[in-house]
This record gives structure tokens, sequence and C-alpha cells, in this order.
DNA sequence: CTTTGTGAATGCTTTCACAGCA
DNA sequence: TGCTGTGAAAGCATTCACAAAG
């Protein structure tokens, strides 16, 4: 889906791009260092932090080798310290603006899901095209026309976007977050989205994860 | 997570696996197929149907080759016959019974998300730990107590469970499942959930997917 | 002449194992 | 001594490019 060559690091700091391996388990490692946090745990060594997100501790290191040198021989991690330097690696000591379109089920699941808000994403607003959905208020957020799209993006400089529409709907969608320059959208719809190479989509698919468990669910079921 | 050697077929069918990467996207090419099929289109190319699917066609032979040999050489594939071999594959011509536990916002959405049904998943119990939610119709099931989980799983003969908790209940929840027979588990509590190795566990994460583009995003920025 | 199916090449990710540092 | 950071090895996945088949 997404080339990024593992740049090593150059004169200047800007160039390094982690793998794409590596930036989706650093959320992870995110979360079970606010855990450690949260039960005052000041430091911990790369095998703890490794139980706690899931992962052995020797990927653990190599991805965390990729930030660069932010433990001590000997000792360990510094809890808060890494906690800030993965935040800040990921984008997310800065908070970002998003839109939810099609408050549905799944939207209003969405513009309810407290996880957004305290990491770093602000939901600036609701849009539906169905009229009779209009006005509703939603987790603190009134739902407003589609069309205002435009405003609302530029108003609070938007630059993800979440698209939980029907399938039908979901293309024209995208066109119209594309156009209103947001460049980042997160798919929920059961459609493959086509966006200029600019835009950077992600798909999660309800029914394709239930597919992929059937199918080990069946193997096993096979001995 | 998961080692899967890619087999070579033995003697027996039973042995062959699919490496992960493909089982992953054949349930995108099952959509297409779908698609296609529903538009009348008798017969595809890997290259239209790659392109329907939004992968190379490249890939997609070579995960196809995985399978069998389905299609004709200088015509393509039939897409009733192929979408019928990959459901096989996934094993998605059978159905599966689900239970969903957690009807919060996120658990009416899948309860109500039809997209499972028409794939060959069956709900046939949404529960809920929270006495005040006892008797709640959700598309067209009553949401019960989530002690009658034993009694239900074994009545219908349950596989998979979906958690929709929030994070502090999902590993008692994950628990009672295994107690219970179930033996693959889709959990959207952020969350690491520890389970027997008998027991395959998927997780979708709202926020780590938002983050993933936060950090694109960011480095777009960067520039 | 078209399009599949697949070895071989390339590139990415994970794992190993240990040198180096506190 | 204990634990990090990292080369080197092993394992997967993707891409290339073409022989084989209709």
């Amino acid at each position: 889906m997404e080339r990024r060559p593992v740049t090593a690091r150059s004169s200047s700091e800007s160039v390094r791009g982690l793998p794409e391996a590596t930036v989706a388990r650093l959320p992870v490692y995110l979360r079970a260092l606010t855990a450690l946090a949260e039960t005052d745990v000041r430091t911990c060594s790369s095998e703890q932090l490794a139980v706690a997100a899931g992962v052995g501790s020797a990927k653990l290191r190599k991805d965390l080798s990729y930030l660069g040198s932010y433990g001590t021989r000997g000792v360990g991690y510094d809890v808060a310290h890494l906690r800030y330097q993965i935040a800040r690696e990921m984008g997310v000591t800065q908070d970002w603006a998003v839109v939810i379109v099609g408050i549905g089920n799944l939207g209003h699941a969405l513009a309810s899901y407290s996880g957004f808000r305290s990491r770093g994403f602000r939901t600036v607003a609701l849009l539906d095209a169905d009229r009779r959905r209009h006005g509703e208020e939603v987790a603190g957020l009134t739902v407003r026309p589609f069309d205002e799209l435009d405003a609302i993006a530029r108003e609070h400089a938007v630059s993800i976007g979440v698209i939980a529409t029907p399938a039908a709907a979901a293309q024209d969608v995208a066109d119209a977050l594309v156009g209103a320059g947001v460049s980042s959208i997160l798919n929920f719809a059961p459609t493959v989205l086509s966006v200029p190479d600019t835009v950077d989509v992600r798909k999660v698919d309800l029914s394709i994860e239930l597919q992929i468990l059937a199918y080990h669910e069946q193997r096993k079921a096979q001995l």
C-alpha cells in the first residue's frame, strides 16, 4: 500500500522515516506507557513494556531504536520521557481537527468515542447528507449538512476526515473531502476509494476482520 | 503475531496454509467480485479485478495462485466460480454464530451492521453486564445478561466473540468467552488481551488508525 | 496474441545474539 | 552485572518478467 524507505538519517534530522510496521506499533506502546504511568511506574525495562504491549522485547527495542536512544543500559526507560518522545514522533502532541461524515449507527459511535479526544483528536463537525438528521445533537455537536464541509474544513484547518457512510456514498464523500483540502482519510465504508496519491487513506472493514477469523476457525476445525 | 508457514501442499489436500497477507486480502477480492457480479460481469482479467480491489495485478495473481488455478490463460477468471472458491477457502460458505459483548454505542453499531449477516455471520446474542440495558431491543435482538454467555455459547455453538466493552472489562470478558468455548475474538477495546494460544484474537483500535494518519500528516507538513 | 501462473530477484520485517555502556 | 542498541541472519511479502497455455 505504501512505500516508505527506511532512510538512514542524513545530515539534517528531518529526513528520517520510520518503517511502516513500526509506525503501526508505536500507538500501542503509547497506550501501554500511559497505563504504566497511571499506576505510578516511573521506569520500565523493554521486557516489561513489551509484555504490556503484547509484543516481543527484541521487536520493541528495534522499534524504539529508530527514534533514537532514549533508554539507559542496565536500567530501562523513563516512562514519562519515552511517552513524550513517542507522542512527539507520532505527531499527537499537537491536536488534529477531524470531521466525521455519515452519522448513522457507526458515526454515532465514533462521535461519542472518548479515545479520540484523549489522544489529540478533536472532532470539529459531524456531517450528513440526510436532511432528517440535521440539527440532531450527538456528543455535544450538532449534525450539519454535508455541503458545509468546505467552510468547516477551512475554518478549522481540518486535515483528517472519517467516512462512516454507506459504501455507495463513500467515493463522492472522499472526493469532496479531498476538494476541501483534507489529506488523510479513515474509511469505514466497505469500498475501495481512489484519491490522489498525496492523500493517505486507511481503511477499517469490520466484516473483513471477521472473515479472517473465520478462515483460521475453519482451519482449526479441519484437524 | 502469528507464524504460519507457507506449507507447500503435501499428499493430502488438508495441510495447505495461505500466507497471512493473502488471507487478509481475499475478503477484499470477494467484495470486488460481488460488486462485479451485481453489474452482470461474467468474466474478468486479473487487471480488472485488481483495479476493483485496489491492488496490483501481479499481487492479485500471486494471491490467487495459492488457491489453485482457477483462471483461463488468455481469458481471465469466471466471476461466479472464483467468488465461490474464495468464499470456500475463507470459510464463509458456512455461517458462523457470533456473540457481541458490550452494547454501548459501538456495540449498537456492530449489532446493526448489515455487512455481517450478508457475509455469513449470524449474531445470535447481545450481552451486557449492565442490568439497565437488559431487555433493550437492538436490531431485532434483546440485550441479555452477560452471565448467560455459557448457555448461549453452547446452545448456538458460538465460535466467534466480539468485545465492544470499555478497556477495563475486556480481559474478564475474554476469559469468560474462552471459558465458554469461543476460540476467535474480535477485540474493539483498547487493551492487550491474553488468551491461550489456541485462541485467535484480532484487534481493531480506532484511535490507533487515526494516530497512524497523524504521523504521515505531520511528515507531509514538515517539507 | 492475450492473459495466467510462477520462479527468481528485491525489499521489508522479525528474530537472534552479543558488544557496549551504565 | 543487567539491559539497551544494533549488526547480521532468517523469514515473509511484493514485484518483476517471462514461459506456458488457450
